[in-house]
DNA sequence: AACCGCGACAACCGCTCGTTC
DNA sequence: CGAACGAGCGGTTGTCGCGGT
């Protein structure tokens, strides 16, 4: 049985709102306030309009305190910090944003600081994954949909800038890895890992398990190949990170998919790339530092790089926030999806 | 002046989740 | 326990204005 719809399409008018319509939404609102019922709320308040669009309408153009208009420089580091942290969460980042909506920031960062970010990549050098999208939030995810797991939380710790369990932790690392796959050893650049990926692999969602050698990855779509070939959505491949200072994986799979979460691109000069995180504090305390020094072309010097570094980001965030964050709780709730707690 | 392309933003759509019965 | 329903979320689309040709 399908279900009904919310309102009566064919009486409903759409588009735009004209100021009489927020008026009289604003007015009942202000008046009687939502009733904790959108879908009754437009026919008390004479509106011809479904509850969804009042509700929207509501929270994002008509409720007290909406701010309208530039973001600040500081806001921009939120978004940037907590997009790279958390993904396209965008009712916890507005959380953040005193006064922002999450449709607000999500324009905002589709038409605007995404390009601010990555415009400076021409389309051609990009390649098709190279979409700033993929989940951070996946790296933090203790479980994903094909690999049950333990449901501990995941801690970020602001003060050292590591994620940990209870039981172990680590850190964020840089990973840069070659286009051209080789082999699946990895060497170590200080404590980055340096991956390399099968390249027809990359794009593909990896989910990332705390497991009780490491950090588990999981390639995680229907493209893998099973000994049956019938594989899909099932864990293929999967690689055992030692510790964030000594990267091993296991040797006996040649697959490898790309890190997913919120890695920042860069195409370097001789072929390889990188993937950067923001939340980087084992290379200095900005996480950008390497990129946007790099002659990559990605960021220079006459562009406006974010600064991104943990502390100031914390601190950031501390002061737009009533309570104040020492540590950041991804928690695993029910359906594959991680609670923010501050 | 007309047309076109593009950017910005408002609004819609479809889905998931939580609650209620 | 499961179906129905409403709220909320994120992705996508539509519309409008502006600048360039």
């Amino acid at each position: 049985m399908g279900r009904a719809p919310c309102c009566d399409k064919a009486n409903v008018k759409k588009g735009p709102w004209s100021p009489e319509e927020d008026a009289k939404l604003k007015e009942y609102i202000q008046q009687h306030g939502t009733g904790g019922n959108w879908i009754a709320l437009p026919q008390k308040a004479g509106l011809k309009r479904c509850g969804k669009s009042c509700r929207l309408r509501w929270l994002n153009y008509l409720r007290p305190n909406i701010k309208h208009g530039e973001f600040s420089d500081d806001e921009d580091r939120i978004i940037c910090t907590l997009f790279a942290s958390i993904g396209s969460r965008w009712s916890i980042i507005a959380s953040q944003l005193p006064g922002r909506t999450d449709n607000d920031i999500k324009n905002y960062w589709n038409t605007k600081l995404k390009k601010k970010l990555f415009g400076m990549v021409p389309q051609s050098q990009r390649k098709p994954h190279q979409i700033p999208h993929a989940s951070f939030s996946s790296v933090l995810q203790s479980s994903s949909p094909s690999s049950p797991s333990p449901s501990s939380p995941l801690l970020y710790n602001c003060s050292n800038n590591t994620y940990h369990t209870p039981a172990r932790s680590f850190s964020c690392f840089e990973a840069s890895y070659s286009s051209s796959f080789s082999n699946s050893s990895a060497s170590c650049v200080n404590a980055a890992s340096v991956l390399q990926p099968q390249e027809s692999l990359l794009g593909q969602i990896q989910h990332y398990q705390l497991h009780d050698n490491g950090v588990q990855m999981f390639g995680g779509e229907a493209s893998c190949s099973s000994s049956d070939g019938s594989c899909s959505n099932q864990i293929c491949h999967n690689k055992e990170l030692e510790n964030s200072n000594g990267t091993v994986y296991d040797g006996d799979h040649q697959q490898f998919g790309m890190y997913s979460y919120n890695n920042f691109y860069s195409d370097a000069a001789d072929g390889s790339q990188k993937l950067m995180m923001a939340l980087n504090g084992d290379h200095g305390t900005d996480g950008w530092s390497d990129h946007h020094k790099s002659s990559n072309g990605l960021l220079d010097e006459t562009e406006t790089p974010l600064d991104y570094g943990i502390e100031g980001i914390k601190q950031l965030i501390s002061t737009t926030s009533t309570s104040s964050c020492n540590s950041f709780i991804f928690y695993e709730s029910k359906a594959d999806e991680n609670l923010l707690y501050y």
